[in-house]
DNA sequence: CTCATATAGTTGCTATAGCAACTAATGTTC
DNA sequence: GAACATTAGTTGCTATAGCAACTATATGAG
């Protein structure tokens, strides 16, 4: 059988390239795509834990220590002890953190739009609709 | 914008879980997904240099030279010298990287079919169009 | 032939992914 | 309340990705 038959081969290569074009796009921030991925969950809601971070962004909890220990050395963030529980951080935007969330957006925003040019609304929603169909297929094997 | 709303995102997502499983696949044959990428391109022609099998598995030379290094190790293929360009090298598999080209495809396939179960041929081949349009919009970027 | 340029491959660096083992704090059970 | 189990986070290991710098060989121009 022919590799490309392979619909995760065509899946994996896809997503490097389409990661390779985002990360250009928030190269000038000084950030990288997965900790992008980390402060649009923050913009959105500060002082969460990093466990809860790591299941909001379905990522492993290792790797998100490892990308906050990042964000927090270049000053986008910063983790505080929970105060009822000191096993836990929270999780804080530094004004830094805060000030890049609109500049950002239009960049963001046009790279969701060069990604998805000359395809319809209807064919980005049966794209995502199969993708979920494949993602839940295997998740679980 | 919410996260989910960027299709890289949930391509991502998508694309790790798929590779998930089918490392699992190929566990039991102590290789990993790419190196499967590679021995799959082998069985179908040996003797190719390392820049061939890194243009025709689009990936990165340095990383194709890297884990046929390891494929070495572990005994699937070996390296020979260009006969007449002394800077290439061939890339043979050994009889033990032949072997296991029989044993792999049962469960290849059947990781296939697992992974578009519920799936009509026709919305899989819109699932392809779709995302080559998006690998195209992105990849000059 | 010689010097400049191009090419194949390697080494080193930083990024995420995912797993196992570990620490420290918290909960639970008797 | 002491022993045990669970949980949040960290450290260490190996894998690929991608880029820059490097070596060795090959090629092209004069």
């Amino acid at each position: 059988m022919e590799l490309e038959k392979y619909i995760g081969v065509v899946v994996h290569r896809a997503d490097l390239k389409l990661n390779n074009y985002y990360q250009k796009v928030v190269n000038p921030f000084d950030i990288t795509v997965d900790q992008w991925e980390i402060l649009v969950i923050l913009w959105e809601k500060e002082g969460i834990t990093q466990k809860e971070l790591a299941e909001r962004l379905y990522k492993d909890q290792t790797n998100i220590a490892r990308m906050l220990f990042k964000l927090e050395k270049k000053g986008f963030v910063h983790r505080v002890t929970h105060e009822t529980d000191r096993r836990s951080l929270r999780v804080y935007l530094t004004p830094k953190g805060r000030e890049i969330k609109e500049d950002i957006l239009a960049p963001s925003i046009e790279a969701y739009k060069k990604t998805v040019e000359g395809l319809s609304e209807e064919e980005v929603e049966t794209f995502r609709r199969i993708l979920a169909v494949m993602y839940n297929n295997v998740k679980d094997l």
